[in-house]
DNA sequence: GTCTATATTTCGATAGAC
DNA sequence: GTCTATCGAAATATAGAC
């Protein structure tokens, strides 16, 4: 395991020994973006300093504005992490009209990627006024976000009302345990968490399991 | 005296008219949160300074200190009014071994108190990190909040994998719903929304429908 | 209880050397 | 690409008059 200092230490953020190797192999670039979601993560983006990060990575605040040109560009780099998983997603859903069948299929192809971008998606629902603030600033025209997608389809009176509590129910679900999923799901595999999580979505939309 | 509507501020909070009367009822202290709910709400914690709270309220910032300590002080009274709902439901639930039907029942009384605090509980949705950070600081043994509960009970290795899914479940989908709630249903009548999440609550529990 | 004025601190950001 | 040193802004908080 890590070694006891989860202190400030001027260089090692205590990776697992294995991933020790693949550090050197990242850019500076993305180890400042490893840094910082943890951070935010942990402490939420605003008390988050630039100072700290830079401490975290073992060089000088000053170094940061090299790769980065400000803190919001950090944070808007994670935001393209998290908006590169949605494109996946939305691939998969053409603009045909949103069904709970179609919901179905978009949440279970979300939940896939649950695995291999907790933390991701974690420090974004512990920072969701801080990502609302940003996606303000970009105030996107084309509206292909996941998120905006999403909200339009709640507030479409011509749905059911039943309807669209289930869909914001399974997904408010999915995403809302992803806070609780690294502390108090610690002996889950991956595998369960995603099948039982799935079987949560289906029941809550009240769809039988996807015929894949 | 009380400066009545000698308020210049930009844009008003448009409180319904009938509201207006009640304010005049309402301590300094009470007025000082209700802003700070607001704001908190809508640009997050971390992003309103006591200037905006003092400035919507139509003095100055140093009276703010007057009725509270500290910014934080602020957070914490409105943290305050939270763990007051939660004791409400901690009261329905003894010591008692948590079953999925004691979970239904605790959600049940908990979507209850959604329509009448509604703008409380999706401020604590949009501000996550900030009020971990609070409770980190208010170290307290007495973990009678609500959240610890909630969250050594997913942890609960004793528990079946599916079972504690279900729990975890169940909550996010009630307290993540809370933050489209706003703006998503705006037609939904009261009654309808809780009705609606109290069958979406039983479906991801597995049980059915309390028996009260 | 509220004011004006100011202290204090922290942080994001820049300049320029190496 | 990283450093030291510093700037400037903004925020929290305090002092003391009224």
């Amino acid at each position: 395991m890590t070694p006891g200092r989860s202190v400030k230490a001027p260089r090692e953020v205590a990776p697992p020994p294995s991933a020790a190797a693949d550090d050197q192999l990242k850019t500076t670039r993305d180890r400042i973006l490893d840094v910082s979601l943890d951070l935010f993560l942990e402490k939420g983006y605003d008390k988050t300093s630039l100072r700290e990060i830079a401490e975290q990575l073992g060089f000088s605040k000053a170094a940061l504005y090299y790769h980065f040109a400000s803190k919001e560009d950090i944070f808007k780099a994670l935001h393209n992490r998290l908006h590169a998983l949605s494109l996946n997603n939305l691939s998969h859903l053409g603009d045909q009209t949103l069904t709970l069948r179609s919901w179905a299929t978009l949440l279970d192809g979300f939940i896939d990627m649950i695995p291999a971008n907790r933390k991701l998606l974690a420090m974004r629902e512990r920072n969701r006024a801080a990502f609302d603030s940003l996606h303000d600033t970009l105030h996107k025209k084309d509206r292909e976000d996941l998120d905006e997608r999403l909200r339009s389809s709640f507030s479409d009176a011509a749905l059911p009302v039943e309807q669209r509590i289930r869909m914001a129910f399974a997904l408010s679900g999915v995403t809302g345990a992803l806070i609780f999923s690294d502390e108090s799901f610690q002996g889950l595999s991956d595998e369960e968490l995603v099948r039982e999580m799935k079987d949560r979505v289906h029941d809550a939309l009240g769809v039988g399991p996807d015929p894949d």
